[in-house]
DNA sequence: GTAGTTATGGTCAAATATAGTCAGAGATGG
DNA sequence: CCATCTCTGACTATATTTGACCATAACTAC
């Protein structure tokens, strides 16, 4: 006995199973309304089914013409790097942490140097304002997206 | 599914990128009606899409024989046009303004399609989880840092 | 050359169209 | 019975579209 929320899931899943680019568009009322469900369950199957940790990457714009995005990653891959951070386990992603996983990144030829130099410009104490346990959950936000986006584009 | 802004944003770039020198002439008036649309959209567009970020000036003239002129800036010295954009980051901003200042920095040549990708998913709003005026804010430390990095390293 | 008329373009706030968040209610399985 | 998953709706955030009103330049009649 499947739950509406598997359904949705099981119907984007197939919508991305048969695009070209693993790459699709949808609209979030369209979906509910297909579903016969409110708007916001929508978010609620993309927040706990197309996160990146099961190998996708959503994006959205509100407004006329908006829409969902959502990008079929290699899922293979994004666990590997994913686990090596421990991102999976622990949200929280200190700044040393942060530049170590960078440079393993560097070593395994997944980034340049530059990209490296690029990436901690944004991610280091003094780019984000906040207090210390908030910058932690940034980074790992941060790269949590940084991973999804390398797992899909590959190496350097 | 792409907004009537959008259309018209394509449309006005197609005609820029085939003109000789980067600046055309067009008449408010007559987009409007080609889009079915009301005169004040175009500003709307104008406003949201050709602005400094994206390397367009425009400027217009009222009036019998009124009209936009739209010009693409040139690709300038690297140095200089980081300068200039360090001054236009203020303590706010949002990810459409973000997003137009990387891509202004692509088509000046300072950094890759790849580092513009990178560096989107490090700064877009998913993932800084935090309220709208703090994004911004951070936005701005880590667009300083990184454009402070850049000036040093120069170019890609 | 001044005043009035016409032809442009500009501004701004309200209306509309999407999407996001969050807390609590409801359902389900051990 | 408890934990977890799912569903709902009120409230929020953002992008676009529209229209009423404003500003400026050129032309025309005198």
């Amino acid at each position: 006995m499947p739950s509406i929320s598997d359904m949705i899931e099981k119907f984007i899943i197939n919508i991305v199973e048969n695009s070209e680019e693993g790459i699709i568009h949808i609209q979030r009322n369209d979906l509910s309304t297909r579903f016969s469900c409110v708007p916001s369950q929508i978010n609620y199957v993309i927040k706990t089914r197309f996160n990146i940790e099961r190998g996708f990457l959503v994006e959205s714009k509100r407004g006329e013409g908006g829409f969902l995005k959502i990008i079929k990653i290699p899922v293979i891959q994004t666990k590997v790097y994913l686990d090596r951070i421990s991102v999976g386990i622990n949200n929280y992603i200190g700044s040393e942490q942060a530049k170590n996983f960078l440079k393993r990144l560097v070593e395994e030829n997944i980034i340049s140097e530059r990209e490296m130099n690029i990436i901690w410009q944004l991610l280091r104490d003094e780019s984000l304002p906040c207090d210390k346990e908030e910058k932690g959950y940034q980074r790992g936000k941060m790269l949590k997206n940084l991973i999804g986006y390398l797992a899909k584009e590959g190496g350097k």
